[in-house]
DNA sequence: TATAAAATTTAGATTAGCCTAAATTTTTAA
DNA sequence: TTAAAAATTTAGGCTAATCTAAATTTTATA
């Protein structure tokens, strides 16, 4: 098959594209904490085995096969997430390194029947989409909470953040997944946004409020 | 951590001290699939590490770091292939190859809660016992089928042979773990053995009757 | 629109793990 | 007890993935 670390750079090259419709050398460097110079050597190599549409100095995409194999990376590491959480009790801030190392087993037939053991789940914990074992995956509309206007509500779906930090502080502010909030106060001078859940009321930064994504 | 590959060699080794008692280095080329000179490579990198003791041409044993770190592989594996088996319905014979994988995950704290979730097993599908947390293991005392004399009893309690070959054939006549056996006949002539269990009467060979293992 | 800055690629090395072929040591058996 | 066979190690090389430093290309801006 292919080696993890081709994997994860197609799984990079996949989320770049998603978050910011482009993928270019220097990003995919910082998002997998290694250099340049290294990336370009593995983007031949991608491009050789036809996984990457890859020009150099241009950037890259994912070829329809590479797409598939990312796609299904993302379906392994979200299926582990929700075991990891719903069977094993783990929080939804200790799951991503662990799923991180399960995401690379290679079964397909082990993914499948996790699949069925969890029930078909549609979401991971964070609320990302789980892509189907067709790698068709759900394209979700979501906002940030920030662009809710005053008075406006709308449901917790996902978090543009994933950090354990971020995924703490949600957790203990009970702005969690399902969750529905209404905006009470958003003011252009004030660095805050007010807003009250089913139990209460609080105050939030623009910051948090940028990184809380709603259902549209 | 270590490398799978550094994990893989302590297994391997540790396997062929308690199977055999002594671990040479072609022994450990031929369980691993690789060549001697690889393997004497590894080892110098294993003893400078203090994970074996070993000196040139005189084979290997494990320091009680070098066992601990295989103690912990093996039981990430047997505990992995109960819950194939045991949620995911998987066959025992199924399952060799994906544990392989998943005896890699690093996380401690996922192992001792799969351990928790599957209720803490003794034993693994093939009857394998399971070391705890703190790498305490029970010694079974085994002995191949084929030493019961004629109109002994005793239950299967394992294999000697992990090959799914071996494993479906056993799943077919219905010889499984924890299944009463009495052989019925055996004479040093004839090449099989025959026995009855609860619900039947039948004929196995001498090579089967070796690597089923019974209680004593 | 030239030129400085930023981004990217190339060149040349390094490390882990593996290999083959040759050399060495141990074991076996005549 | 010594010569042949078997086991093991050494020597020298290969590949994947990484790095730094230097060169090249693109982009931004004065």
């Amino acid at each position: 098959m292919h080696s993890f670390t081709e994997e994860n750079y197609l799984k990079a090259i996949y989320h770049l594209l998603v978050r910011r419709q482009s993928a270019t050398t220097n990003d995919i460097a910082a998002s997998l904490g290694t250099k340049a110079a290294s990336v370009t050597d593995m983007l031949k190599k991608l491009s050789d085995k036809k996984l990457i549409h890859y020009a150099r100095y241009q950037g890259v995409t994912l070829t329809t096969n590479g797409e598939s194999i990312a796609l299904g990376i993302v379906r392994k590491h979200r299926l582990w997430e929700c075991f990891l959480v719903e069977k094993l009790n783990f929080k939804w801030d200790e799951v991503h390194d662990m799923a991180e190392e399960l995401e690379h087993i290679s079964s397909a037939k082990l993914i499948d029947r996790l699949d069925e053991f969890m029930g078909c789940p549609a979401y991971d914990p964070h609320g990302d989409p789980i892509p189907n074992n067709k790698g068709q995956i759900i394209n979700q509309q979501l906002q940030p909470a920030l662009q809710l206007s005053k008075h406006q509500s709308g449901i917790i779906a996902g978090v543009a953040d994933h950090s354990p930090a971020f995924l703490q502080y949600l957790e203990k502010t009970q702005l969690i997944i399902g969750e529905t909030i209404t905006v009470t106060d958003l003011s252009d001078y004030d660095i805050s946004v007010s807003l009250k859940t089913t139990n209460k009321e609080m105050n939030i930064s623009r910051e948090v409020a940028k990184n809380i994504l709603i259902a549209i």
